[in-house]
DNA sequence: GGTACCGAGCTCCCACCCTA
DNA sequence: TAGGGTGGGAGCTCGGTACC
């Protein structure tokens, strides 16, 4: 057809733009890649085909999503929240098992702004998700064939992985109990069209019909309600109906069939529980300075405002400095702001690309110790005024050259080169792509005997004769051997070493007893058979809801007004 | 550090073209 | 002639840059 941009060239927009072309550009890529290969191109397309491409691409995914998860045997969900320029997203996966033994597939569902972050309205999203999902595809020509209904999507869960915040678990009990109803409203539907207990159909009808009719007020109110609400009433009844036949039909069944209908398991992303971990080893060492400290402790490096409010004598010292103001933690955050800033106009990214998390960064400081003191001394030296550093820049500088400090961070420092990186290349290696969030309990009793390894014997890491093969998770090689060559030369330097590794450890070793019960200490899980884990597939981490959400953001600083309807399209072409 | 302006990239509205 | 497909132009938002 004349005047119709070719599938030919759909696909190559769709591919331009999931590579990063913006869609202003795909028609100037794509002819200047035309022009050096000597191809001819009849025609060209504009910005708004390109864009309509796109949404009409992320339409055509939703569509193959819903094949996907009719066709499958089961699925699990994942989701997660964050919020940008005070408006909340939530973001949505499904990974579906196939019938056969196909790998499971990943389907991004979209991400949804929302009012608010409570349970009910991130519950309501799911729902809400999954019958645009299915009115969409009814309104396609597939939905014509057969209509997708998402009550059969939702029967076919078997569980949602999430960070481990309460709202989350409590999030995980809603999704399962309304997958319990839709569960049982479908066998409800069947046993109401069977040949099969009629007598109890029929007397469960009368039953909730006058149950329902007494919450109203009787027939007489009922027949002065407007017909939408009749209509309304009716509805209910029958689901309710539904769902009280089909508990009588799920009671009939085996303990065994039974147990394959219920089976539903709520687990944690793997990395929140290291860095939940690192968060309890950090706040258990900057209390033992407290206790037993002896008058020593990491400087205090206050804010500015704190600074002044301590210099005026108004309110003492020891009342305005809370835990976090103190010690290798808060360091590592200082100089982060310093040099990777992330707000680009601020800071000195441009001359140092480095820091990601605590512990990496306490590795990078130890490291290069002596050129980012170096580095401040030139920060102060091309000053115009006075050759004064401002108050941040003061800050790190003191925390740098401050030994307990330092020794803080010589113990982030070795927990992530012992547990962190072995752990999260473990998890993350494209090896073990198809590794199951379920099968990780092996993994975590392993950090767990690592730690009380350490714990009981800190020269596992400190002694002078230890090696990597004792020394990290895997006995692989250290992420950074200078570093642990660093703290043992120094280890004079900090006599407070050995027990603060130890109190770390200790702290982060019970988080990770604590946040590892929903795979180690979980029946449903260390019980389950191999084929109820493959139903019941998550990836070991929730990286996919939260790239998305950092793709959001990405997408909304390089084109300010993109629609999240046109992000989601992007995420769903891939 | 504050302000004004520019530009990039997307969306919306509407008119035109093409085909059945 | 209706309806789908397409593009022109205007408008919006916000990061980047120049200037004071």
């Amino acid at each position: 057809k004349r005047g119709v941009v070719q599938d030919w060239a759909r696909n190559a927009i769709l591919t331009l733009v999931n590579q990063g072309v913006p869609m202003s550009k795909t028609w100037d890529v794509t002819s200047a890649n035309a022009k050096a290969l000597g191809v001819v191109i009849v025609g060209t397309w504009s910005i708004r085909t390109s864009c309509r491409v796109v949404r009409e691409g992320g339409i055509a995914a939703g569509l193959m999503i819903v094949e996907y998860v009719l066709m499958c045997i089961a699925m699990t969900m994942s989701g997660d929240g964050t919020s940008h320029k005070s408006i909340q997203y939530s973001s949505r996966y499904a990974v579906v098992i196939p019938l056969n033994s196909q790998p499971p597939k990943d389907c991004f569902l979209g991400i949804t702004p929302k009012v608010n972050h409570t349970t009910a309205t991130q519950f309501e999203g799911w729902k809400e998700t999954l019958q645009h999902l299915c009115d969409n595809f009814n309104k396609s020509p597939l939905g014509n064939e057969a209509p997708a209904d998402p009550t059969r999507m939702w029967q076919k869960l078997k569980g949602y992985l999430s960070d481990h915040a309460s709202d989350q678990k409590k999030l995980s009990a809603a999704l399962e109990r309304y997958r319990w109803e839709c569960d049982r409203e479908l066998r409800g539907q069947a046993a109401m069209v069977s040949d099969e207990h009629v007598e109890e159909r029929n007397q469960v009808m009368v039953e909730k019909g006058k149950e329902l009719m007494e919450e109203i007020g009787g027939p007489d109110c009922y027949l002065a309600l407007p017909v939408d609400e009749q209509i309304r009433f009716a509805k209910r009844l029958v689901r309710e109906a539904q769902i009280c036949l089909g508990e009588q039909a799920y009671q009939r069944l085996s303990p065994e069939e039974k147990e394959v209908v219920d089976w539903w398991v709520w687990s944690g992303c793997a990395m929140h529980k290291d860095l939940n971990a690192m968060k309890a080893g950090a706040d258990r060492m900057s209390r033992w300075w407290v206790e037993f400290g002896e008058g020593v402790a990491p400087v205090a490096l206050m804010n500015k405002f704190k600074t002044i409010a301590a210099k005026s004598g108004s309110v003492p010292e020891g009342s305005i400095v809370g835990p976090g103001d103190r010690g290798g933690v808060k360091v590592t955050d200082l100089l982060g702001s310093l040099v990777k800033h992330r707000e680009t106009k601020k800071g000195h990214q441009e001359r140092f690309r480095a820091f990601s998390s605590h512990g990496l960064a306490a590795t990078e400081i130890l490291h290069h110790l002596d050129l980012y003191l170096a580095f401040l001394q030139l920060v102060a030296d091309s000053k115009s005024l006075g050759n004064e550093l401002n108050h941040l820049e003061r800050n790190v500088q003191a925390g740098l050259n401050d030994p307990p400090t330092r020794t803080e961070l010589c113990v982030l420092s070795l927990y992530s080169q012992a547990i962190s990186i072995p752990f999260s290349q473990h998890i993350r290696t494209p090896s073990n792509a198809s590794l199951n969030g379920l099968d990780l309990g092996p993994v975590y009793d392993r950090i767990k005997r690592h730690m009380e390894a350490v714990i009981n014997n800190p020269d596992i890491l400190l002694g002078r004769g230890a090696s990597q093969e004792v020394g990290t998770l895997y006995g692989e090689e250290w992420n950074n051997a200078d570093v642990i060559q660093f703290i043992r030369d120094n280890a004079d330097s900090f006599p407070h070493l050995q027990k603060i590794l130890i109190e770390f450890f200790r702290g982060a070793l019970k988080t990770w007893n604590e946040f590892a019960k929903d795979i180690c200490g979980n029946p449903k899980v260390t019980e389950a058979t191999p084929e109820q884990r493959r139903l019941a597939f998550r990836h070991p981490t929730n990286d996919l809801n939260e790239g998305a959400l950092g793709t959001l953001r990405q997408e909304y600083r390089a084109y300010p007004n993109i629609t999240f309807g046109m992000v989601n399209a992007k995420l769903m072409c891939k």
